[in-house]
DNA sequence: ATCTTCATTGCATTCGTATGCAAATATGTA
DNA sequence: TACATATTTGCATACGAATGCAATGAAGAT
């Protein structure tokens, strides 16, 4: 049972170390002109005091948090907290901090947005498929730059790092095609979500391209739930479809859950399962979900680069980063005769 | 492409409102005292000028960031999504922001630790098994409330949050026991946990109490490469187990993994497993594992109250509290044909 | 010894908001 | 109307650190 609570301030070290506040000050901040005989002062008061820079004053009169804000409605689909993890560890080798906003799943989303802006975060990394679109205007005004990470938008304000989805949802349909699959269905995620639009857009394309015109669609909604009345739906149907593409390997497990355990079908042999994302449980011996992989460290280097250069160039600008992906092969899918390519241990499908 | 960088401040607002810099710090601060007519102008002004009280400056005069800063080492096991989403969520509700210190995985952690004492948090909440020492001496010297989650200390200025690992061991071996089964190992977590060291405390009570005093135990260390690993060493024996306690799901799944695909073994036929978590995975229809159940809103619940309550009254103490849980029964290991009561639409082992 | 040059240092101010205090105004009472 | 009381307001200052500016001192050049 104690209380402090009033730290040590540099104003403190200073007179401890017999120098004034500016030198502590010097001493802490690099590049700062100071003797070593007084940095040597400075630091052995620090230590004995206990002293720790106050990273608060600091922002405020520097004008930079060194917080980045980070958005994410949801951590239920396993490829956020990938995200988050590696974001975290990228953003503290820098020195920032991460200032997280999730949880806000049912709620209104609106108390966030105020708090975003209040805390005068450097940067905001935007992974929810809701309110990007108010919090991106405010943001843009206010100068501060924004990335949307798996998603994008026209807005000319932000920036954006997303897989080629269109493509892998072409590629997707080759690749069913080429394992010579008869009718085909699509599980949606949130109708609406840039991702989304676009990895059924490229599938749609892909398939006619095959001369493939009918699609089931299904609504997944991005949610296990969802997804696996969607599927017992799609295995009701007299005429089942026997090739599926989902559009996140978060539904694909329920999609093959519902097909092993409630229809008691075979995968791949009664039904074809691809899914997005390549999220850990997809490598999971019970799953091994063939599922188009989106290169995380690749999309967050890319995310921290545009956040870091735009803080640093203090201007916003709108850049659009596609990081190219590929489709590992597995087991939740009939393979190809052709076309597959053994790369560093996993198999991918070339074409 | 812009660059304001400088923000609409109270005074900015003051003055378009006619008042003082005063009046407009008073209207957004509740409960100060302000004249109906001049908040209506003050709120007016804030809007033209899309004004946001600075947080930051706030925290400096105010002594209080409004931040808590939590850590978690990994992310991976699916437990902890669901609890820094709550977390946020709750914390959210009170005004409180979460800073979060993730993916030091193996890096140093040092830095962080720096980190968190500079970013001037209210609190700390603490999921990390790695570097709880440390942080919590220099946190109590500070004045910081702490409190650990899932894990405990003896230490006297620390507060925890766990339910009765030990009790879940003992419940467990009387399951299994009641199971009627006849080896019986644990697949341990980080040996020096005080989670693990309590749940195979219990675990190993429990089956003395039967008489059992033989128990294979082998090292998993909270990862699933490592469970998987000792789940080979398990089944590879010439003597197989055929009651297997794994302290926690995450690991459960890779050692259920290995059991089936590797050796081959039917669950619970030839294998009982017990997990520790109920995490979302053992929920699966190709798991269903049967799972001591960690009520993690409650868990939440209680260690925010406890930093809120130490904040409040600007003192740190030390509580722990520990919360009450059961032994959800599913398919992953065989029942026993007594001591099971349906409770809201599951199973659960009432001994 | 005198003058330059350059590195260090301290002073004073600044960042944006909260708040104690005293002044000013409004409200109620006799 | 005069006075007591309650409410509202602005002034001035504080929070802790960073930084422009001028002063100081040391080193080097002549």
């Amino acid at each position: 049972m104690k209380s402090p609570r009033q730290g040590i301030t540099s104003t403190d070290v200073a007179r401890r170390a017999g120098v004034s506040q500016s030198a502590v000050s010097r001493t802490f901040t690099v590049g700062a002109s100071v003797a070593p005989e007084t940095r040597r002062k400075v630091l052995e008061a620090a230590r004995d005091l206990g002293y720790r820079p106050n990273a608060i004053a600091r922002s405020l009169i520097t004008n930079r948090s060194r917080m980045i804000g980070v958005v994410m409605a949801y951590l239920e689909n396993q490829f956020y907290p990938g995200v988050l993890e590696t974001l975290a560890s990228r953003l503290q080798e820098r020195g920032y901090q991460v200032l997280l906003f999730t949880g806000f799943k049912d709620r209104n989303s609106d108390p966030v947005y105020e708090q975003v802006m209040q805390y005068q975060v450097d940067g905001l990394f935007l992974a929810s498929t809701t309110l990007s679109s108010g919090l991106s205007g405010e943001c843009a005004a206010a100068g501060i730059p924004i990335v949307l990470f798996n998603r994008t938008t026209e807005s000319a304000q932000t920036s954006s790092v997303t897989t080629n989805n269109r493509e892998g949802g072409r590629k997707i349909a080759d690749f069913l095609v080429a394992g010579g699959h008869e009718r085909y269905a699509f599980v949606a995620g949130v109708a609406d979500s840039s991702t989304n639009r676009d990895r059924e857009t490229g599938f749609c394309e892909g398939l006619e391209k095959h001369g493939i015109n009918e699609i089931i669609r299904v609504a997944g909604q991005y949610s296990m739930p969802a997804a696996a009345d969607a599927a017992r739906r799609l295995f009701s149907r007299s005429e089942r479809p026997d090739a599926i593409f989902v559009a996140n390997d978060h539904m694909a497990i329920a999609v093959m859950d519902v097909a092993r355990y409630e229809f008691g079908l075979n995968i791949p042999e009664d039904v074809s399962i691809v899914g997005y994302d390549d999220v850990g449980p997809a490598r999971w011996p019970g799953y091994q979900i063939t599922s188009y992989s989106q290169p995380l460290d690749a999309m967050v280097d890319a995310s921290v680069t545009i956040l870091m250069d735009q803080i640093d160039q203090n201007k916003v600008s709108s850049i659009h980063t596609v990081i190219d992906a590929e489709l590992i092969v597995r087991e939740s899918a009939r393979k190809p005769d052709h076309g597959l390519q053994s790369r560093n241990g996993q198999l991918v499908w070339t074409g």
